[in-house]
DNA sequence: TTGAAAGCGCTAACAG
DNA sequence: CTGTTAGCGCTTTCAA
């Protein structure tokens, strides 16, 4: 007993042609003709069928967002913006969290490749892109984010990662370190690449760091500063790749007994966590989370090879100081 | 040039219905005939139309999860474990977020009659309900979590407000605390009325309780701070019925010089931030929220008419201490 | 400006 | 056990 268009159609009096037309907005009718069906709508309480929609038309006017995490703060945080711009745009939004297992992202490739959805946003935390580059994927239907694959033909926005690191390594030398830690992904990651360069540009001519590397997890933190502190290293600060690996070192110092700032200088990347409220607060580089979700959005829904749909799109990261780092004695 | 089913059925010589049970694992064929099919998969690169098949079943293997804000770390968490559970089961899951906007709750529940979802996990953190029960729902498509929508006819997965509320109140009252602040939701929202009951059941006999109430959020929590700093209370305690909250109130507090656990001890809800590393660490009721969200889809995914399918399911909850209480001097 | 008719690609009765 | 046939409900070309 569920209502068709044809069922709107005959007691409207019109075809069902009208009926579409007129519920898809692509028609002028006689203000008498619009009341009718209005009024066949409103009695039948008729409501479109989706699936027929996207069948009839090929399109499904929904996105998907790939992430590892969605319990991760970064990627919720990404997930709200990409949400909101998806939203404003009438965009079906699926969620698609990886928890950076190959299998399932090469389940969301295929996703696309059948038209379940329109269009992906892809953000990918490991480093086996082998199974991707090898998928085909149609121009203009995904996007990538956060972190690269390398050879996937798809636009890309990203933070200054670079200029992360820079800022922090800048910010860490002004203190006087001499030796620091990175605690993050290794140069198979772009991420991991560019704020350790990005680190290095910035800290003081001669300056030394030590490599911890580690997945962006609190584990991961962890288990990197668990490994740091069994080493005489003599470093004095410590550069976290993500916000989520600051936690896990502040875990293992404070269960050490040791402290921020006095006996270690810290900063994190990403600053979507309370950072301010932690103990110390910590100071970190803030990425545009917001601006990266809503121009991945903006290209998916962009017209098909507009000028944009090409290359890399940077933005730009900014350091707010806390009371984590303090200068060496 | 997409290739069809029958396109497929044609290489493998068989028929169209053939192949559709063969891919839908509905049927058992000679090993020739499987070989023969696979080939001509294979060599076409054939994907079923997921459309096509939606609209022929009537179901979309889909379920749609609606919260006010994926930013919100409860939530993130809430959606993790239902996307968790809904893959384990096949299930595309859609992400709806309300922002607590009416129009938009109502638009999803929309969705879910025109069966753009086969069921909706259904949050809502805000007291206008008529409009939510207004709305026709089929029996069996809807599970509500987290908070309550009287009237409304659809199982329901919630944690023991209740409960939690009585431990804090026993844990304060055993610390000697006699005169403590409630902010939270009102009375109008199940969470509310009961974390505040269980609250006034847990403190001593003749106890007074100072409702400061506010929504579910930091600037919510951070107002109702600051109204009850600009009265004189006596209040030796804070409840904040939510991480959140938790975090607006530390915020003011530091603003104003004041010191947890030394000027107020303070108790959050929910448990899902890192309250472990704030400056003091957060005692705090912590949620159940893996459970709440695969119950959730559970039940959705039930077989209909299930004993189940009925009625009010409460997870129990637990004190997490920390060093955020101190006795009362 | 409006409508008839032909799909979109798949599934599922029903018949063989 | 396999295939024929008739839709699922909508959109859209094309003709009137």
């Amino acid at each position: 007993m569920t209502i068709r268009i044809r069922d709107v159609a005959k007691i409207a009096g019109v075809s069902p042609t009208t009926v579409s037309r007129f519920v898809n907005d692509q028609i002028r009718l006689p203000e008498a003709t619009r009341r009718r069906i209005r009024l066949a709508i409103e009695l039948t309480g008729y409501r479109p069928n989706l699936h027929a929609r996207r069948l009839s038309t090929g399109r499904s006017d929904s996105i998907g967002l790939v992430i590892p995490d969605i319990a991760n703060p970064f990627f919720a945080r990404l997930a709200a913006a990409v949400e909101d711009e998806a939203d404003a745009r009438r965009l079906e939004l699926s969620l698609f969290v990886t928890l950076n297992r190959p299998g399932r992202e090469r389940a969301y490739i295929e996703a696309l490749a059948r038209n379940q959805v329109d269009g992906l946003i892809f953000a990918t935390n490991h480093a086996e892109h082998d199974l991707l580059r090898a998928q085909q994927v149609a121009p203009g239907r995904m996007v990538l984010v956060d972190e690269d694959v390398p050879g996937l033909p798809a636009p890309r926005v990203f933070c200054d990662n670079y200029g992360g690191g820079l800022l922090a390594g800048r910010h860490l030398a002004a203190l006087g370190h001499r030796r620091v830690a990175y605690l993050g992904a290794g140069p198979e990651l772009m991420s991991g690449r560019l704020r350790l360069a990005g680190l290095r540009a910035g800290l003081a001519e001669g300056a030394h760091v030590v490599e911890a590397l580690c997945s962006y997890t609190r584990e991961g933190g962890a288990a990197a500063a668990s490994r740091l502190a069994a080493r005489e290293t003599g470093v004095t600060a410590i550069f976290a790749a993500a916000d989520e690996v600051a936690i896990g070192v502040l875990q293992v110092l404070r269960e050490r007994g040791l402290r921020v700032p006095d006996d270690f200088s810290l900063v994190g990347f990403d600053d979507v966590e309370p950072l301010h409220l932690f103990d110390p607060p910590i100071t970190a580089v803030r990425q545009p989370i917001d601006a990266i979700g809503r121009h991945a959005v903006d290209l998916l829904a962009a017209p098909e090879d507009g000028p944009e749909r090409q290359g890399e799109m940077v933005l730009p990261v900014e350091l707010v100081e806390r009371a984590s780092c303090a200068p060496v004695t």
